[in-house]
DNA sequence: TCTGGGGTCCTAGGACCC
DNA sequence: TCTGGGGTCCTAGGACCC
């Protein structure tokens, strides 16, 4: 979706349309938080999603500074996923704002080259929602989320094998998903740059630099290969709630207030486990200091739980774990491992005596020599 | 008085067990 | 004057994504 946050703001506010408009924390941006989406009007002042609501003002003094409202952008997004269910039924939720869709079966995909489909699921979400995407239709997600961001906003990009070279080599290598702040500037410090140029480089040679799976990952990707298939559904693994003061906490001083801040969390998580019926074991608190470090310690408790009492009280110990020698900016709490409430516990292990396969020689572990 | 919140996956070391 | 090898679980940190 096309500047999503901002673009649902607009729906709603007709009057600021074509204005610079920025989504950001509690829409006062004196206050701390970051932006989070900016309209593309305010993006040519310079304003970037990350970017501290501070500095935003700065670029753009004029800019309309509206708070988070994530209950209205979940609707949102609930629509336009099922306008693109209507047509294809195969979707990979990424998110707020973005699907993998599986073209592969939906009929009509043999009589172009993915084109004509794409434009109707534009169509159908413009129609549901208001609102604007940019599809990239390609052999595989890797390429369809490259050439999704080819031509924005609104946009439709089709990119074949054969157009690898062409199209694809001679971006920069931030641009493939799975290749960050930190992977980019190693590449850049060994002199690549572009999708190009890791892709001409000795697969050896990045093994060596990266280390033999992220190595070999980025030799496949550079050339277009990806064979991740579309995953409809994934079972939670962890939740969590963490947030950040509007001044950075003394861990003596303003303990009461820490504390307070911790258990609220608990209580937050605790409700929101329950609501889902998810229970988990291992239980973590998150802190960050006042310059950025960020320290987690975490606790792998008997049985699964979403109890208030429970989930606070591990945190807590946790907490006490931590050495408080700095302000602190954020806490958080998380509860990971999670499984469905009722679900059998993890037993302990069971020995199970192995059975010969009949297809395979009982091959000895070590060779007798 | 720059830098949110909610996630996933990976790595690496130590404990522990057989 | 010795102390292997393999597997799993737990913990902590870090990169990356939306």
């Amino acid at each position: 979706m096309d500047a999503f946050y901002a673009s649902v703001e607009l729906l709603r506010r007709p009057d600021l349309v074509g204005r610079p408009v920025a989504i950001g924390g509690r829409g006062d941006p004196t206050r701390r938080g970051v932006v989070t989406t900016a309209s593309y009007e305010a993006r040519a002042f310079g304003v970037r999603s990350g970017m501290a609501l501070r500095h935003a003002v700065e670029l753009c003094p004029q800019c309309v500074f509206l708070p988070f409202d994530f209950d209205e952008y979940r609707r949102l997004s609930r629509r336009f996923k099922e306008a693109i269910a209507a047509v294809a039924p195969t979707i990979e939720d990424r998110g707020i704002d973005e699907v993998y869709i599986d073209l592969s079966h939906v009929p009509g995909i043999a009589d172009d080259d993915g084109r004509a489909l794409a434009a109707e699921i534009k169509r159908r979400v413009h129609e549901a929602t208001g609102l604007s995407c940019s599809i990239g239709v390609a052999p595989n997600k890797l390429l369809a989320k490259i050439a999704s961001d080819l031509d924005k906003p609104d946009g439709l990009t089709i990119v074949r094998e054969q157009d690898v070279e062409r199209l694809i080599w001679p971006l920069p290598a931030r641009r493939i998903n799975g290749i960050g702040p930190k992977a980019d500037a190693r590449l850049a410090s060994i002199g690549i740059h572009t999708i190009g140029e890791l892709a001409a480089t000795a697969p050896e040679r990045l093994v060596a630099e990266f280390g033999a799976s992220y190595g070999r990952w980025m030799h496949q990707v550079a050339h277009g290969r990806d064979d991740r298939p579309v995953v409809t559904f994934s079972e939670p693994k962890s939740r969590s709630c963490e947030t950040t003061f509007d001044r950075d906490l003394h861990p003596r001083r303003d303990w009461q207030e820490l504390a307070a801040t911790l258990a609220s969390l608990a209580r937050r998580l605790a409700g929101e486990l329950q609501a889902r019926r998810y229970v988990g074991r291992t239980i973590g608190v998150k802190l960050r200091f006042d310059d950025f470090r960020i320290v987690t310690r975490d606790l792998t408790l008997p049985q699964a739980t979403a109890d208030v009492v429970q989930i606070r009280k591990a945190a807590f110990e946790c907490l006490a774990r931590v050495p408080l020698d700095r302000r602190i900016r954020l806490i958080g709490v998380r509860v990971s491992a999670l499984v469905r409430e009722g679900s059998p516990p993890a037993s302990a292990p069971r020995r199970v005596a192995p059975v010969p396969s009949p297809d395979e020689p009982d091959l000895p572990l070590f060779d007798p020599v």
